[in-house]
DNA sequence: AATTCCCGCCACGGG
DNA sequence: CCCGTGGCGGGAATT
């Protein structure tokens, strides 16, 4: 009550402020998003709003520690967020805004199930529930829900359903998603935006010169020069089926995949930590060709934060600082694991990568016109509309609700294999005419046909054909999509489910064209430092990768312990620790460097 | 002042 | 029109 009501006051007044603003900065160009038009009838002083907001706020309170239900025993998340004055019991803390922040919302949904489901029951999620228990707003909840879909720790079950895979597939999406870093050469492309980055520091007291946009986008970015189209891609697993319903419904790229990539990242750099600018950058490139930068770059960097704060509260990185010369500047550090046990897996995965080369070709000469070529590949009218629709019907099955759930889904279910066959056929026979029959069978020879996407947007469908699919939901299993030059890889699976797909644009594996020649490596070396845990410095990074081997024998209790409990530290960081790298210019050796602080 | 990043408006696509 | 989703960016809290 005491909390509630201190909170009271402030609440108020922040509404009333924001209210004020926000119509006259509403006006501008900033206002939010939105199509032509722009609407400002918010009216945030109804008294509606602010009671929801005394609600949202004195709620937390209410609901505060009732939602311990499973609640692991290491206690760790207890202590955070202590930001207590000696004896702070009633000099309230107002519910701070990292009590809110989605890092410990984070670590809150994840408390609630273990690391390794059994197959057993409890591993449905219904958003509702979780929003409701967890007494958050919807939205947070989906924030949330797509990075650890990007993670393929869940996956969309149905309309606000997901199933909890835990970390049992972790090690194995890591292993994928290094593989496909390693593709995009982000390393390199990391390493030029680093330099970059430092030189524009060198001489840049020329303050703002006008960025104009063109900022001499990096060589490496561009790198797919012909046609900047960059595409999204998303990183798919066997178990994982392309549950997802929406993963490509148009307008609902970014977070999934801007979090795989953010992982990539990090598997592929070598001192595994990256900035945020840096990323930041790097992600904007690829998306789309050059683009109005700044505040693109804003707004991705706040996403960074986001997916940080929950790859953090899976203890999958660190925050960590690296210090350049021009200061300290934060970053994150990689921690999760880094070896992946499955070797078996890796290798056959790099098999396929290594024939899918032709396939890449094939592909690029198939569906990309050639700047020149007016030829396009032009498939059957017929052809883009059964891929239509069947990824109509596809998304009406993973849209449909829980509840009345086969309903639609029948019907639609039935017609489906039909129309895969056809598709198949068409696939077939197109195949057939294009490909050399020696390039096709390169290609995990036997089972797979397939189509790649058109260029006209929207009609865009690639499709993948797995014979040996024996889902049960049917002889076929197609994976439409909506980015353009993706090339679908068929992966052999392990012993277990059907093969998985892994979407790859064909311009990432060209040769890097622009890329600099081999500049010394001049760029983040660094150097850790202490933490707040007082840990030694000595026991480094290094170290820590032991761990996480999947069947981790770690313990039978959900959770994952370990450390934790940062004793109190003194006021500054609040619930995880900070190391702090030092970033030596020029150096080929890992200096060793000391930086206080 | 710079970083973090919470909040929630509002667009979209399906029904 | 309603609903589930989830971009997106203002601007407040923290550092």
């Amino acid at each position: 009550l005491i909390s509630s009501h201190g909170f009271e006051f402030s609440t108020p007044f922040k509404v009333e402020q924001s209210s004020v603003e926000k119509p006259a900065t509403t006006m501008g160009p900033l206002a939010t998003p939105k199509k032509g038009r722009e609407v400002r009838s918010v009216d945030p002083w109804t008294p509606t709003s602010n009671l929801k907001m005394l609600i949202s706020a004195a709620s937390p309170d209410i609901r505060n520690r009732e939602k311990e239900l499973c609640m692991d025993h290491d206690g760790r998340e207890a202590l955070d967020s202590a930001r207590d004055t000696e004896n702070g019991e009633e000099s309230e803390k107002m519910i701070s805004r990292k009590e809110k922040s989605l890092g410990l919302l984070c670590h809150k949904f994840l408390a609630r199930y273990p690391d390794y489901p059994n197959p057993e029951l409890n591993n449905d999620i219904c958003l509702d529930d979780v929003a409701t228990e967890l007494s958050v707003e919807r939205r947070r909840i989906y924030d949330i829900m797509n990075v650890l879909e990007s993670l393929h720790m869940v996956s969309r079950s149905a309309k606000n359903r997901y199933w909890w895979h835990g970390r049992s597939k972790l090690a194995q999406t890591l292993a994928i998603l290094k593989q496909v870093g390693e593709e995009h050469r982000y390393g390199q492309q990391m390493q030029q935006i680093r330099q970059r980055i430092l030189l524009d520091r060198e001489f840049d007291f020329d303050g703002d010169e006008k960025e104009n946009e063109s900022e001499e986008v990096a060589p490496a970015e561009l790198e797919s020069g012909e046609h900047g189209q960059r595409e999204l891609f998303f990183v798919e697993l066997p178990g994982v089926e392309f549950k997802a319903a929406s993963v490509n419904s148009r307008k609902d790229k970014s977070l999934r995949v801007m979090s795989q990539k953010f992982v990539m990242l990090f598997l592929v750099s070598s001192p595994r930590v990256v900035s945020l600018d840096v990323a930041a950058k790097i992600l904007i490139g690829e998306d789309q060709g050059a683009d109005q930068d700044k505040n693109k770059f804003k707004t991705k960097v706040r996403r960074l934060y986001d997916i940080a704060n929950v790859l953090r509260s899976l203890k999958l990185i660190e925050k960590v600082h690296v210090t350049e010369e021009r200061g300290r500047k934060p970053a994150f550090e990689w921690v999760g694991p880094v070896e992946f046990p499955q070797v078996k897996g890796i290798a056959r995965y790099t098999n396929v990568l290594e024939s899918r080369a032709s396939v890449d070709n094939c592909a690029k000469k198939l569906f990309s016109s050639p700047p020149g070529g007016k030829r396009r590949f032009t498939r059957h009218q017929s052809l883009i509309k059964l891929a239509k629709s069947i990824q109509d019907d596809r998304r009406k099955i993973n849209s449909a609700p829980s509840s009345p759930v086969k309903s639609a889904a029948d019907s639609s279910n039935t017609d489906l294999p039909n129309k895969m066959a056809q598709l198949a056929a068409i696939c077939k026979i197109q195949l057939d005419q294009e490909f050399e029959p020696t390039s096709s069978s390169s290609v995990e020879p036997p089972r797979a046909a397939l189509l790649t996407p058109t260029q006209e947007p929207g009609v865009n469908a690639t499709v993948y054909l797995t014979p040996l699919a024996a889902k049960p939901a049917g002889p076929l299993a197609y994976i439409p999509t909506q980015c353009s030059p993706l090339i679908p890889v068929l992966l052999p699976q392990q012993r277990c489910s059907g093969p998985y797909a892994v979407y790859l644009q064909p311009s990432s594996l060209r040769p890097n064209p622009l890329a600099r020649p081999q500049p010394t490596s001049l760029a983040v070396r660094s150097m850790t430092f202490e933490d707040r845990t007082g840990q030694s410095p000595t026991g480094q990074s290094a170290a820590r990768a032991s761990d996480v081997s999947p069947l981790a024998l770690k313990r039978l209790r959900p959770d994952s312990a370990s450390e934790s409990s940062p004793s109190k530290a003194k006021r500054t960081d609040p619930n995880f620790k900070v190391k702090t790298y030092v970033d030596v210019k020029h150096s080929n050796s890992l200096g060793f460097i000391t930086a206080g602080n």
